[in-house]
DNA sequence: CTAAGGACCTGTCGGC
DNA sequence: TGCCGACAGGTCCTTA
């Protein structure tokens, strides 16, 4: 569920509380995710204590000495701190157990989260050919202009491939090409270097605002201080096919890219 | 190499 | 009210 801004929401609200607290206990209630859940984890974790919470694209790094714990909240997991006492609800599927009797609590009615160990001085395969994040100084109009070269793909689906850059989900794909005025299905490699530049930094811009106002609210999603719900930010296009653009009035048009939800003005996208 | 499609899994919603 | 299909914020892996 989570696009990067909630992911980054996430870290920001849990990393507080488990920071320097050490782990007691891994309680796997479903150990079947994305991946297994490796059973390593319950003799490598408990005992020590949290140095920082990390993110890399949307996954969540929990660093220990000893390595890191990856987690994913694929595409309707969410975490937050609750009482080791508080009853374990459906699809409570992982706690970790720290030793002020909290425990960070992974729900993910989908299953398409993991859980996952990166050992001290290894990186794990599914971090070893990632992109540069959309909010460093990495991600330039250059490198996307380089990416893009020969590039036949549509343009929305190219930006959502994390080769050329993590952490652009569906939501923000759309609201970023709506807002630079591109039109989703243009072929990648034939978009000018300037309109590429001004893509980059709307794609900052739409995933810095969404962060600022603590994420997109969508129902699935569970703050992590345990407070229900997204924050209310507007979404110009997402969700909005057949109501009128905000810039010319005219009906939002929808298409399927890459099996998508794919909104967006056919007029003032181009 | 690129591009397209299937796969994983549950819950919800709209239509008949 | 009940059943069925379509769809949902991700992304890896296989296939062409």
């Amino acid at each position: 569920m989570p696009e990067l801004p909630e992911v980054e929401t996430t870290r920001r609200g849990i990393a507080p509380h488990i920071k320097h607290r050490t782990v007691t206990e891994l309680v796997v209630r479903q150990s079947k995710l994305r991946w297994p859940v490796p059973s390593e984890l319950h003799e490598v974790l408990p005992g020590q204590p949290v140095l920082s919470v990390e993110r890399r694209a949307k996954y969540l790094l929990i660093e220990f000495a000893s390595g890191t714990l990856l987690v994913h909240l694929g595409m309707s997991g969410s975490l937050r701190l609750v009482s080791v006492e508080q009853e374990a609800n459906k699809h409570d599927h992982v706690d970790i157990c720290f030793d002020n009797d909290m425990a960070l609590r992974l729900h993910d009615p989908r299953r398409f989260g993991a859980v996952l160990w990166q050992p001290q001085g290894e990186t794990h395969s599914l971090l070893a050919s990632l992109g540069p994040e959309p909010l460093t100084d990495a991600f330039t109009a250059e490198h996307l202009a380089a990416c893009a070269k020969g590039r036949r793909s549509a343009i929305k689906t190219f930006i959502m491939d994390n080769h050329v850059v993590v952490g652009v989900g569906n939501i923000y794909a759309n609201e970023a090409l709506y807002a630079a005025g591109i039109d989703p299905r243009r072929q990648a490699g034939r978009i000018s270097a300037a309109r590429l530049a001004r893509l980059v930094d709307e794609i900052k811009t739409v995933l810095a605002r969404a962060i600022a106002q603590g994420g997109t609210t969508l129902k699935d999603f569970v703050g992590g201080d345990g407070k229900p719900g997204y924050f209310a930010q507007q979404l110009n296009v997402y969700g909005r096919a057949g109501e009128p653009c905000p810039g010319c009035g005219r009906a939002l048009s929808e298409v399927r890219l890459g099996q998508r939800a794919t909104v967006f003005c056919s007029h003032c996208q181009r």
